[in-house]
This record gives structure tokens, C-alpha cells and sequence, in this order.
DNA sequence: CGTTTGCTATGGTCTGACCATACTGTGGTC
DNA sequence: GACCACAGTATGGTCAGACCATAGCAAACG
């Protein structure tokens, strides 16, 4: 052989997906930056704008950049970091395809949950959010809208931890299990022993006891899904 | 007004999205089943190819549908499950923006590894795996190598814990970070001590000793991340 | 000085074409 | 009949070019 045939083994618009993550990489761009508009970024690479577009739309899926149509500063294609949608997404289309089972995410849900608890009570974190959260499942007149505050709490509570993945894991695991929650609590029918738990997680967090916050988060599942109980590890 | 101006608020390829997750549900679509061509899409959908085939590449993003081209009965979208990718484009992606820390990764890999090998414990597991990574280890010349076994160990740990949602997410942590493991390993220098580790987390998985598996897989961290050690809970 | 109006850059969409790939069926050959 | 070569075809992948909607921007105008 006296040439190098280059074999085209990937698709255009993944070499264009390389070409960003390498330019991200190689510039040090972060969350803001601004990527150049769809049709330079097509004639800089030598591809055509379908493909940039592609790649666009994967970047977005992954919440790496956000699109606004228009002209000015806040136009075009801008870098942002938002995971959280995308693990929704995951997570939810997952499910859909049965491919995940129920059991499995609220598994996953368990376990954040423990260790954010334990987290949280180390760091001393603000607990405005959690006394917040508390008081709007006072005030729910309905099982969604008791759910969408306990959602909240449980939200604080791991970004209380301090860790963003796990927060966002965290949001991902509740919007996906919205329905089983509201069940859950139609199930219960009565949410005040949900509330004391509550007042004992936070109770246990401002104290700064993580092990207190652990056993209080583990009594506070275990309430909420009984067939649970015998799992619990620890 | 005496009409209904239809406002355009989702972009079309958005639209083709929720047609098709709906489908999925509508139809009870699982992974190995066939999507319509994206030719036959378009017109029934009313929107152009390019619509859906960005349409097509979230979903391919997603690790939810798997593009072959030619024909036959393996060509075309089919439906998969296969988020591990997913996961870890997100996670490299989100480290390349510096809009995560390693040590928030780190943290969550902690997290699902002593849970997980409480769950295996439990379980009482096939163990093939495991073994076969600890005899791989002990082979390796090179730290890139024992690495490489070394993620295999960890992430048949995560399997063997039955939970598909974490096995997928240690799978993809351990990709992410593979870089990290590699320095560490070198850092470290000796082996044996994380030899001795994988071996007792081994046994205590066999003799479905739940404790003495958290414990195993605990000090195992500590050792190999020496930084991270007064922070564990529990 | 403020307002209006037209301009322009940007993403969003559509159309139509062509290519590469890989199965399918047909026909010939042994 | 069994096997193989070859044309046919359905599929995704890519490209080019056009047009639309949006939103900032700037010049003209009062």
C-alpha cells in the first residue's frame, strides 16, 4: 500500500461531536462560552450544516449547550451545564422500555438518600430549604401537591450533601417516580408520620448528626415502602 | 378571538419525540423492537426527514434506539436499552466543563460501591466474574492494565448487585475516571494491599455476609483514596 | 432625544438529491 | 438440487440550498 486510504469509520457529525468536546478541552471553555454559529462551525470543519446540527442536538440532549435562535450576546449556541434534565430524560425513557424496573430506581433513590442525609449533617449546610419544604406539605391540600413538596425537601436534602451529580441524580430519580409517589401517599392516607420524619431529618442535620440524620432518613423509607424494610443494608 | 392560532412553542423534532415515546408506551415497545423507517416517519408524522432525524439522534444519545443502516430485519432504528453510554458521555462531557469535580464523582462512586456489595452479599450472586478480574489483576503488567481488570471487579460487583440503573452508573463513573484510577494505582505503587482487598470483598460476598462486605469494600476505598477516609459515613 | 423601521445574524425547518451499505431475489452454472 | 454471481432495493448518512421566525441592532426619522 503506498497511501493511506482514510476508512470512514465514524458518522460526520460525530466527528464534529470530537472536534467540540477537543476545542472545550483544548480552549478551556466553560459553562457561558458561546460555540461559533452552526453554518461557520460547518464551514470550518468541511461538513455540511445537517451534521452540526446533529451534533447539536446531542450536546443539548446531554445538557452541555443551549440554543437560542436570534442575534446578540445571548444568541447561537451557548455552553451550560445541566445534567439534570438529560438524567430525567434517561431515566424516564428507561423506564418506559421497561428496561428499568421500578424497584431498581427507588433502590438507587435509597441509597442517595442515606448517604446525602449522612452528607448533609457533616457539612452544616443552609436548611432553609428543608424548613421550607416542610411547611408547603403542612399546607398541601392534595396528594400532588404534598408530593411536590416532599419532592423539594428531598431535593435540598441532597443538594444539602454538596454534591451537584448526586443532587441531580437525586431530581431525576423523583420526576421520574412522581406517579408511584403520589400513590404511595394515597396509599398511606395519613401524611402526619411522613412529616415527623421530615422533622426529624432536619432536626438531625442542623444538629449536626450523621448518624442520627442516617437511622432518621432509614426510618423515614422504611415508612414509605414497607416491602422495603427487610433490604435495608446497614 | 374566533379562531385558535396554533402558537409553535416545541420545536418539531421535539414533537417527533413525543410521538415516539408515546408510541413506545402506547404500543408497549421493548428493546429488540423495530421504529418505522424515518422516510415512513416523516410523512407519517407530517414533518421533514431531518426533523426525525434529529429526533433519532436524541434517542440514540439516550441509549434508547440503535441506528443500522442496509436492510433486512436488523436495519434500521431499533430499540435498545443501553444507557451506560449515555451516562458516560454525560459524565465526560460535565467533567470536561469543570462543571463537576472529581471528587463529587468520586463520592458517588463510594456511595453505589458499599452499597452495592451489601446488595451482592445479600444476593448470594454468581461470583465467576469477580474471580476472574482478581486473577486478571494479578496478571497485569502495566498499571493501565491492572486498571482495566480493576474496573471490571468493581463494576461485576455493581452487576452482581442486581440493580441495572447502578451497575450502568458505576460503569459509567469508572469510565469517566479511568484517567484518575491510572494515577492512583501509580501513586500507590504496591498492589497486594488491593489485591488482599478484592480478595476479602470477594469472600465476604460468597459467605453473603452483608456487614463484612461493607466493611471490605470500605476499607478497600479508604486505601485507595487515603484523602477521602474521614469523610466516610457509617 | 426618542421612536420607528428596516437590516441582519442566528437557529429551525423543509425539499430533494445522492452515496454507502447490506439484505433479497433472481438467474445461471455445476 | 445446490451453489454462486449479480442486479435490485430499502435503509440510514450526508450534502446543498432554500425559506421562515426570531431578536438584537442601527440608521433614519420625528
Amino acid at each position: 500500500m503506498t497511501g493511506w486510504h482514510p476508512v470512514k469509520k465514524t458518522r460526520t457529525f460525530e466527528d464534529v461531536l470530537a472536534q467540540i468536546e477537543h476545542r472545550i478541552g483544548a480552549d478551556g471553555l466553560t459553562a457561558g462560552d458561546r460555540l461559533p454559529p452552526e453554518r461557520q462551525l460547518a464551514e470550518q470543519l468541511g461538513v455540511s450544516r445537517s451534521s452540526v446540527r446533529e451534533a447539536m442536538r446531542v450536546l443539548e440532549t446531554l445538557g452541555v449547550v443551549s440554543s437560542q435562535v436570534g442575534r446578540g450576546p445571548d444568541a447561537g449556541a451557548v455552553l451550560v451545564s445541566r445534567p439534570d434534565s438529560a438524567l430525567t430524560d434517561l431515566l424516564r425513557l428507561h423506564l418506559g422500555l421497561a428496561a428499568l424496573e421500578p424497584r431498581e430506581v427507588i433502590d438507587a433513590r435509597l441509597m442517595i438518600e442515606r448517604w446525602a442525609a449522612a452528607r448533609a449533617a457533616t457539612s452544616r449546610p443552609d436548611t432553609a430549604g428543608l424548613a421550607e419544604a416542610i411547611t408547603g406539605m403542612d399546607g398541601a391540600r392534595s396528594p400532588e401537591e404534598f408530593v411536590e413538596h416532599d419532592t423539594a425537601f428531598h431535593c435540598a436534602l441532597a443538594e444539602a450533601s454538596g454534591n451537584r451529580l448526586l443532587a441531580a441524580f437525586m431530581r431525576s430519580l423523583r420526576d421520574s417516580l412522581g406517579r408511584y409517589a403520589v400513590e404511595a401517599v394515597v396509599r398511606l392516607g395519613d401524611t402526619s408520620g411522613l412529616q415527623d420524619d421530615h422533622r426529624r431529618i432536619l432536626r438531625a442535620v442542623r444538629d449536626g448528626d450523621p448518624g442520627e440524620a442516617t437511622r432518621a432518613v432509614t426510618a423515614h423509607l422504611a415508612r414509605a415502602y414497607p416491602a422495603l424494610l427487610p433490604d435495608l443494608p446497614g
